[in-house]
DNA sequence: ACTATACTTCGCCACCTAGCGAAATATAGG
DNA sequence: CCTATATTTCGCTAGGTGGCGAAGTATAGT
């Protein structure tokens, strides 16, 4: 019961529910799903422990990055149902299309550039040698 | 989106877990979900709310008795989803085994006589005539 | 009308959770 | 080793949630 729980509760969560859509087409790293999101990357860190501590998801390091996927078949017993419930569902939902317009972007840029200016900056953001503090 | 949202953190409850399993093979009153529940009438209350506005069960006024069923197909966008998830899930858990086993001595008794020993009061509750308020 | 009964609503409290920024960890490359 | 970069962990705060009991609402019966 406490999986089935945790599976539940892990979907339930509206940030969570966007990154199983933006996880079924293609594995994603944390901060392509960072620059989707717009969130702080601590904030993605932990969506991504939980949903991977309920068996959504699964990881896999490769080089600096990680990379998440859907977790496959036969994994923890009720990740199946909800993720199939997951995938039929929210297709048309305005918020999951604007994610995947979002995504098309990111894919076009190389990782290394991407992850630079993921903190979502505005686009002109000069060193302005800030000596204020200290 | 925010349907999908209400009907997977309405299922994610354990508690409210407990009462969609109940639910499963037959409508029941407030008073016998809360037998079988052993919770506060005003809690058990407050999930069957949450449950309705999800989408998830619907209720039926029949004398003084609130009757509550599970959703027919084609309610809620993913009311339905979820239920037929719900419905494939859990039935080993020993929690669940347990709730039935105490639904069926509870469907014994008629309601009158139920609802009367509901707030799980020892046998013995004399009238003990308070004339303090009033 | 009043009382009793079945439920719901309200107010409260303890706990959990999503968000952030700062600090810690891990890998790549000099 | 040292720096830079990608991600996680920690500490915090604001808001949500589950539990309860008390008070309110609605129906049945007198």
């Amino acid at each position: 019961m406490r999986q089935l729980e945790a599976a539940l509760k892990a979907a339930g969560d509206p940030t969570r529910t966007r990154i199983l859509k933006l996880l079924e087409d293609r594995d994603l790293c944390v901060c392509q799903i960072q620059a989707v999101l717009k969130l702080a990357p601590s904030t993605v860190s932990k969506h991504l422990a939980l949903l991977k501590s309920a068996g959504l998801v699964e990881d896999r390091r490769e080089g600096r990055w990680i990379h998440y996927r859907l977790a496959p078949p036969g994994g923890m017993p009720y990740a199946d149902g909800v993720l199939s419930l997951m995938r039929d569902v929210l297709q048309r939902d305005p918020k999951i299309v604007e994610d995947r317009r979002r995504l098309k972007q990111v894919l076009r840029m190389p990782l290394a550039e991407l992850c630079a200016l993921v903190p979502a900056r505005p686009p002109a953001d000069p060193p302005a040698r800030a000596e204020t503090s200290r």
